[in-house]
DNA sequence: TACTAGCTTGACGTTAACGTAAAGGTCAAT
DNA sequence: ATTGACCTTTACGTTAACGTCAAGCTAGTA
């Protein structure tokens, strides 16, 4: 179950190219395991890279998916101090996920209006003459 | 209530720079009308670019912005051929910007999941003797 | 009249996120 | 032994979305 995969069998995983997944390890983001000098990914690269572009979906840079990403550590630290910063880093994260999802639901809003505009107009022309213009 | 914006108190308002302004005209999003070489800019101005900054959070390009934007003129043409071509532009849209909310709730529900491991965490240091370590 | 505040148009610089060669190593199959 | 399929690093190129001068016009005020 922890099988492996090489750069180009994950990058059509994914559909990115390989450069995008040398340029995510110079980043930070992906850490593959090497055999002799080719990258091995693993299942963390997997998930990371799945989180990454989940991110960037969403309007994240590389780099707020980086910070975003290493929160699902391994609890880093451990130490009250150290889980008390994770905690106020999800709660900022939160609030700008729900700000974007505030902009995604008015603009659905704004579009549904637009739609039944358009419908309506549509429903005028097909009970319309067919002769009759405007 | 037709009231007029110069272009740096337009700045102001929307926290961008008047340079962001220009630029923003020049890919077509912003039209102020001119009092001499002056920019000057109205509500319509203000609608577009609340609509691309909004657009911009949520991760789209200038023209993605532009094109939505321009979905909210006068429906364009008004002929059944336009109307028709704009309905498949809202769909498709619709379902970008459907599957960018499930990213998003996607990701809310792993940080509410970290939330969890980390207040428990943090339940067991504070139930823990304060000499104890781990 | 001279000064300041705010506007204009270039035009070159910058950052992020890759694209795109170039030059070469490795390993299995022909 | 050579071909072909992958892999590597190095490094310059590109696009989007502005930033940052520079040089100059213009209207109100001291």
């Amino acid at each position: 179950m922890d099988r492996t995969y090489s750069i180009s069998e994950l990058a059509e995983e994914f559909d990115v190219t390989t450069r995008t997944l040398r340029f995510y390890e110079d980043k930070g983001i992906l850490s593959p395991q090497r055999k002799g000098t080719a990258r091995i990914y693993g299942e963390r690269d997997r998930v990371r890279l799945r989180l990454a572009l989940r991110g960037k979906r969403i309007g994240f840079s590389l780099d707020d998916c980086r910070e975003i990403i290493e929160m699902y550590d391994p609890i880093a630290g451990n130490k009250v101090r150290q889980l008390t910063r994770l905690l106020d880093k999800i709660h900022e994260h939160r609030q700008v996920l729900l700000s974007k999802r505030d902009d995604i639901d008015a603009t659905l809003k704004n579009m549904a209006e637009i739609e039944a505009l358009c419908e309506q107009h549509l429903a005028m022309k097909s009970t319309d003459s067919p002769r009759n213009k405007s």
